[in-house]
DNA sequence: TTCGGCGTTCAGACTCCTCTCATGACCAGC
DNA sequence: GCTGGTCATGAGAGGAGTCTGAACGCCGAA
């Protein structure tokens, strides 16, 4: 995760002390400045004291739900976009638009990619961002929208399957910088994933066929961009000059 | 929804906590400016201090009711457009009668896609507004009018359902955007509907039945314009280049 | 009342994705 | 050149996601 100069003020609220840890040190790795609450009435009133661009909140906390935090916040007219936690068998708990405004959800067990993705789209949706490259990933002829799923090599577009994109989107937010197989497993699966890091393996051999493999509008062959360092792990980069 | 610089300034008037916070929410989302009030006496003197462009306002109040609070809003020289709130059995009897001028009412439950079409029409013919293309969404070869409900894709006028035409406009007012099945359904569905998401794919396929299939004028087949990203959800855009 | 259109649900078929495993290639050090 | 470890890749089982047709109830129009 590149991690510029604080990019939005955070308020994460979960009752669970591990997960509430665990999001908090990722985002602000990712660059975001992070305050915690672990209840409903806490994050009343730490919202009120930090004034955050956006709630991370879990739906189901020990006092007051997530929507009733929510409704409160907003009736002190501050209309804050929220990322609702959710586990997957609440989808019937979804109640009344959850998705409405800004605002959007992800669901338990999450990956650390797909929150870090699902913030910054929501303050790019939100936000008073006129940021022309907002959404957009580019390194060398490899291009991503995140917004529309759409990536692109040397021109072609390439059809990719969610765990792929996610895979890339890590690689692609982090140029330059060997990731180990643990580190993207961390980051791409999710947090309760039982499996071997020779997934990692697995899927990094897909996205080489699908985006280091064919030719650009000459004819040429495509350079390389994913490069295994023996040992420590990937790297997205370009190849070395000759 | 596409959020732009403030559109309109509007007052949300009903007595449901949880209504009043999804509609200021998507609103305000919306691109409107939105003051709120839970009663009757509240409506009016927020209607004084802020002089909205429209009031929403649901008929059945705690203290006076959508009419009294609509007459005495024009007794003061205001004569503010109002869009209605309210339930089936109402329509019959009385609403029909208190549509006069540019009004219109909603049926409750109703969908965050038709309130603010409904918004957006009753303020394109009382408002000042010039706009040439209002009430016209057009993404390549496929025009839809809101006004009349046509809609065409390839020149040929293609006819939908009510419920085909508000996801179709949903989609249409999120081009280039991949929305989930449930973002569709908090958007196009009513607010209290219990079903599932299949029912998105089902629409979905009928449109495609409907809009990607057929030829243009030479005869050759239409390029779809609905597409699936697996996991994830449906995005309207151009196919691929190549 | 009958009829037809519409909204909704459900089940089956199918496609695609995820993950594991096994094999063989590759690499670095000796 | 060996050798042990690491990595690349293909095959395949199982599962999740998707599409479509059929059926049913509702409701408004004739």
């Amino acid at each position: 995760m590149t991690s510029t100069a604080a990019e939005a003020r955070l308020l994460v609220v979960d009752d669970e002390p591990n997960i509430r840890e665990l999001l908090s040190t990722s985002l602000r790795f990712a660059g975001f400045e992070v305050h915690t609450a672990a209840d409903g009435q806490e994050a009343l009133s730490q919202a009120e004291r930090t004034r955050p661009d956006l709630v991370v909140l879990d739906v189901m906390l020990p006092d007051l739900d997530g929507f009733a935090v929510t409704r409160r916040l907003r009736e002190r007219g501050r209309d804050v976009p929220v990322l609702f936690l959710t586990a997957k068998d609440d989808v019937a708990d979804r109640v009344a638009g959850l998705t409405v405004g800004g605002d959007d959800y992800v669901t338990k067990p999450f990956s650390l990619e797909e929150v870090v993705a699902r913030i910054r789209a929501v303050l790019r949706r939100t936000g008073s961002g006129a940021d022309p490259a907002a959404g957009r990933l580019v390194f060398a002829d490899l291009e991503m929208d995140e917004d529309s799923h759409e990536v692109h090599r040397a021109g072609h577009a390439v059809e990719l399957s969610p765990t792929e994109f996610k895979l890339l989107r890590y690689l692609m937010l982090n140029p330059n910088r060997v990731l180990s197989k643990t580190q993207i497993l961390d980051h791409v699966w999710h947090y309760d994933f039982g499996g071997e890091a020779g997934i990692v393996e697995s899927y990094i051999s897909y996205l080489r066929r699908k985006i280091d493999t064919g030719t650009d509008a000459e004819g040429n062959p495509v350079k390389p961009l994913i490069h295994t360092r023996r040992g420590v792990g990937y790297v997205l980069r370009l190849p070395p000059a000759a």
